[in-house]
DNA sequence: TTGTATGCGTTATCAC
DNA sequence: GTGATAACGCATACAA
């Protein structure tokens, strides 16, 4: 592969003098620069990036560790990530952890042998030695969607917590009181957030928390549904059902459909986070709507922002409810 | 950081011998290979991977452009990409070339300047200059999903045509005649390969071609809506929609509901290439599915034969019709 | 303004 | 089996 070195000799300059051009550095004539530009085209040169980070201690590349890239939402935040690191110079390599802890330590190892500029990570629930030691290590890195607790790193997240009580309190203005909350992992800081949200909205809302009308599943579909068989299983069978993502809410509609229940009429669904095709199903399914492209605007801004050694604070963005059929509410006009 | 020279400083050995425990040549006594191996974990060394791929001319990354990461065919695309490449100790690079040949070159540029080993593009309609290039010189390249004419590159896709015509035969069987199908841009292979096996199956089912009844998208969810609403007011409508791809389907769907039409009572719809989702609309909808996952590990697979020099054969796998109710057919028992 | 020379962290080719 | 050392392609300090 043609180098700088075949650039310099068939320009008639030296390296020195190519690779101030290719990084146009002003201090070079109008004509050499002319020169090398032609040489370069004329030879097909290809910068070899690999090469120049070496040099330079910087990739231009930032690294992403999702749960899986077949979730929307998580879908949603990579492409905004890349849109947004694009538009500042940057690749980003995206790694699917599926919640598995080995597979997340499996990307943080290999993003850093790569020496990427800077991470982001949705950390899965466990606080690994390897994420320990990045945290110490004190890279480029935040923490995106969701914490870790007792770790000191900027993070970027949504808070659902005033959607939540906005959701309890449209269910109990339609006449709900039984309202049961398929919940996340206890272990994510998301998971925990929204139990508490829906907790608290409960009792904001005045209404009971029953015992059997909260369980806690895995984000994914399969749980959603057993949790939904569940509770429509019980003698009394709750009037709602709300998931805490849109994985579980899919299984719970499922379910639903499965038993040939109809919704709203013998069980109301909604779920916090929503994707584009809740509004197809029918009845459309109320949901609370994450910001998921200015969550992964945000998380690279932050980021780029601690690769260039400036303090940042965390961002929390409010989540909003979007009202639609699936429990009842009445049609559009 | 630290790098290999304190990593031998500390084990009391040459660099030479570290390298040859990290890379684990068989020349080495277990003695001091344990003595390397307690000198890097007591350090915390990470091999920096860029001055390894200087040296040894090798990345060990893939690059993948695709459409847009957002559109469930390519996320399934992606994720099967990465999983296999993973499983040959490959990281992947994604681009979302948003069909725009422009961005799509800004990818190949990137990644050709990243030096991947080797590059699977989902090709836009254009043969861009770059890209031809990149066929020209000749590197480790395969089209993915879509081929491009008179190009001499190994490629994995679809053939729809047996599952479209399967599809119409089940439509005559269903009693329609009148069947509208929107179409990709003629651009594109998968584009022309089902426009062209839309029509042979048509006269092969003995069913009238109408002029008005074919009109191509963009594969995006608005051209799907618009040529949905341009079908429904045609003096004599179709009686079914068979939309190019999921995303126009979805339009068409849109359309039809704001019509206040029912499916299939009204009209019908089925698409090519079926996603998640479709399943959960109500009516489900008849769709031809697409071996998504397998096509992504083909993908890699080849193009790994031929980083290695190996020659490869284009792979060309089926799709499946998965008949739902959206076209009549009766519910399932 | 341009050229020469050094080093980035690794692997690989030699000697020993 | 191990060590010294020369590349790999580029950016840059310094010299001219």
């Amino acid at each position: 592969m043609v180098g700088i070195k075949e650039v310099a000799a068939h320009a008639g300059v030296s390296v020195a003098t190519v690779s101030r051009v290719l990084n146009d550095s002003p201090k070079v004539t109008e004509e050499t620069r002319a020169k090398v530009h032609a040489a370069v085209k004329a030879l097909r040169y290809r910068p070899n990036a690999v090469a120049r980070s070496l040099r330079t201690e910087a990739t231009h590349t930032l690294g992403l560790i999702i749960g899986d890239i077949l979730n929307p939402f998580f879908a949603v935040l990579a492409r905004a990530v890349e849109d947004e690191a694009r538009a500042a110079g940057y690749t980003v390599v995206i790694g699917n952890a599926d919640e598995r802890p080995e597979q997340q330590d499996h990307y943080v190892r290999t993003l850093l042998e790569q020496r990427v500029d800077g991470l982001l990570i949705c950390p899965t629930a466990e606080v690994t030695p390897l994420v320990e030691d990045c945290v110490a290590a004190g890279g480029p890195l935040v923490f995106l969607d969701r914490t870790l607790p007792g770790l000191e790193v900027p993070s970027v997240r949504v808070d659902g917590t005033s959607a939540i009580h906005e959701l309890i309190r449209h269910l109990h203005d339609l006449g709900y009181r039984r309202i049961a909350f398929i919940s996340g992992p206890e272990l994510l800081s998301t998971g925990r957030e929204r139990t508490q949200a829906y907790m608290d909205a409960m009792r904001a809302s005045g209404l009971e928390i029953r015992e059997e009308y909260m369980e806690a599943g895995d984000f994914q579909a399969a749980s959603g549904q057993a949790i939904a068989a569940r509770f429509l299983e019980l003698p009394e069978p709750p009037q709602v059902i709300f998931a805490g993502d849109n994985l579980m809410a899919l299984g719970a509609l499922d379910e639903i459909r499965a038993r040939g229940m109809r919704i709203p009429e013998d069980v109301a669904l909604a779920s916090f986070d929503d994707v584009a095709w809740f509004v197809h199903v029918d009845p459309p399914i109320t949901a609370i709507a994450q910001p998921a492209e200015e969550l992964g605007r945000r998380a690279v801004r932050a980021l780029l922002e601690r690769i260039e050694h400036r303090p940042v604070e965390p961002v929390v963005l409010p989540a909003r409810l979007v009202t639609r059929r699936s429990c009842g509410e009445t049609g559009k006009p």
